[in-house]
DNA sequence: CGACCCCTTGAGATACCTCAAACTAAGTGG
DNA sequence: CCACTTAGTTTGAGGTATCTCAAGGGGTCG
C-alpha cells in the first residue's frame, strides 16, 4: 500500500518516574512503591503517520499511553473503506482489550508523528493486582473510551456536514480553549464525520471563504470559535 | 409529557445465588462464599416502556442488570430530539459509571417491559474489594460497551439507509441466528439509524412491499435473512 | 521538469429531509 | 355500541444536501 512506510523509532526505555504528562497518563495514581511491580520493560516509542501502532486483530500484547501527537482508531469497512472511531490525544491510553487478553479491536494510525510508551500486557495486569488504584485508574479509562465514543456518534455523526466539521474543529481546540487549529487530510475528516472525501472538502473551503476560517500554514487554521459554535448548534 | 407513566413494578428483592441468567450477568463469576460481601439489597424492578430506570445528570447510584426485554440508552440533543446510543438485552449491564461514582451519562427507557436487577453502587464496589474475579467481569462489561459503541458507529450510522436498517434488523435476530425479529416504534428506529421517522417507515414499508419482512403480528416479522445480509453488505 | 498526491471545484444524479395530509388502531365518553 | 379523540404509521410532493464521477489546480520530490 505505502512504500513510504517509515522505520518505527526506538526512543529507549521510559523514565516513568519522571515523566512528563504522569499526571494525565494510566500511571497517574502509582506511588514510588509500585514502580518496584514493572518487571518488562517499557519502551519510548516514535510513530510515524503511515506505520501503525497495532492493527486490527493483531494479538493484544501492550498498551499504549499517547505521549504527543494524534492517533486514530480505524475501523475497515465491508467495502474496504475506513471509518475513524476515535481520536487520541496525549494522556489517552489505546489497546486497552489487550489487558483483557483479547485482540485488538482497531488499527491504530498516528496522524501526526506520535511519541508513545509501549506498556506490556503483563506489567498493567501484575500492577493492577498489588494496587486497587490501578484498578480505578483502569476503569477510568475504559469509562473515557465509552464516553468519547458516544459523543463520537451524538456530536460528529449527526446533523449536517457543515454542523460536524464545526464540532470537530471546536473538539480539536479543547470546545474552543484556543483559537488555534490544526486539522488533516480531508480524507480521514470524511471517515471521522461519515461524509465523502469531497464533502469535507467543501465544507472546509466554504468556512474558509466565509472568513470562519483563516489558512496560518500548512492545515494549520486561525478559527472564528464563535461562528463555529453557531454552526455546530445548529 | 406522558400521563400514562406507570408506576414502577417492584418484584421483591432477588435471589442471585438461584438467578437464571446468572452465567450472563454480571455476578456470572462469583463463588458461593462471595455472595457473603452483599450487604445492601438488590432489588428485582420491573420497567414498563415510558418509565426510566435513570436520568442523564442524576447521581449514578446504582447499577441495572437487564434480565429480560430491551432498553435503550438516550442521549437528548440540543435541538430537543433524542439519539439512541446503544441497546442493552438480557445479560447487559446499565449504569455501569455509577461503580466509578459518577453521574448517569444517559436515560435508560425500556423499549419493552423490562425486569432489571438493581444492585446499589456499592455492593459492587464492595465485591470488586474482596474478589479479583469481579474486577475482571468489570473491565469485561465495560469493554463491552465501548465495543458495541464501536460496532453501534460503524454498522448503523455508516452508508444508506436501507443498509442500516437491514444492518439493525440482523443485529435484532442476533446475526440471522432466528428469522423472528420484533421491532419497535418508527421513531426509536430512527433514533438509533440517524435518520428521520419517515425515512424509517419508508424502508420498512419498502421491505414489507418486496417481501424481505413479512408482518406477523404488532410490530413482529418474519425476516428473509438472506436478502438483508445482501442489502447490509452494500 | 515531470510525476504524483492531495485538495479543490463542477455538474448531474440520488437519497434523504421537510411539510403536510390521509390512514389505522386503540382508547374515551356519551 | 358508536362517534370522537389521540398517537403512531404510512404516503405524497417538493426542496435540499450529499454523493458520484470527472476534471483542473498546487504543491513536493525525485
Amino acid at each position: 500500500m505505502r512504500d513510504k512506510a517509515i522505520e518505527d523509532a526506538w526512543r529507549g526505555q521510559a523514565e516513568c518516574r519522571k515523566c512528563g504528562i504522569r499526571e494525565l497518563a494510566l500511571f497517574s495514581d502509582l506511588q514510588e512503591t509500585d514502580f518496584g511491580h514493572i518487571h518488562l520493560p517499557i519502551d519510548e516509542i516514535q510513530f510515524e503517520p503511515g506505520s501503525a501502532l497495532y492493527h486490527v486483530g493483531d494479538p493484544g500484547v501492550a498498551v499504549f499511553t499517547v505521549r504527543t501527537g494524534l492517533v486514530k482508531l480505524v475501523r475497515y469497512l465491508a467495502d474496504g473503506s475506513q471509518r475513524i472511531v476515535r481520536l487520541l490525544r496525549p494522556g489517552d491510553t489505546a489497546g486497552l482489550e489487550a489487558v483483557l487478553g483479547q485482540d485488538y479491536e482497531h488499527t491504530a494510525i498516528p496522524l501526526r508523528s506520535a511519541l508513545t510508551c509501549r506498556i506490556p500486557r503483563e506489567v498493567v495486569n501484575r500492577l493492577a493486582e498489588g494496587t486497587p488504584r490501578m484498578h480505578a485508574q483502569l476503569m477510568q479509562r475504559w469509562q473515557q473510551n465509552v464516553r468519547q465514543a458516544d459523543a463520537w456518534l451524538t456530536s460528529l455523526s449527526t446533523g449536517g456536514a457543515k454542523a460536524r466539521v464545526a464540532r470537530l474543529l471546536l473538539l480539536l481546540m479543547d470546545d474552543g480553549a484556543t483559537r488555534e487549529c490544526a486539522l488533516f487530510g480531508r480524507e480521514d475528516m470524511g471517515a471521522m464525520l461519515g461524509v465523502t472525501t469531497e464533502t469535507a472538502s467543501r465544507v472546509v473551503a466554504e468556512f474558509r471563504r466565509e472568513g470562519i476560517l483563516a489558512e496560518k500554514g500548512p492545515n494549520l487554521y486561525d478559527c472564528d470559535v464563535e461562528a463555529l459554535r453557531l454552526i455546530a448548534g445548529a
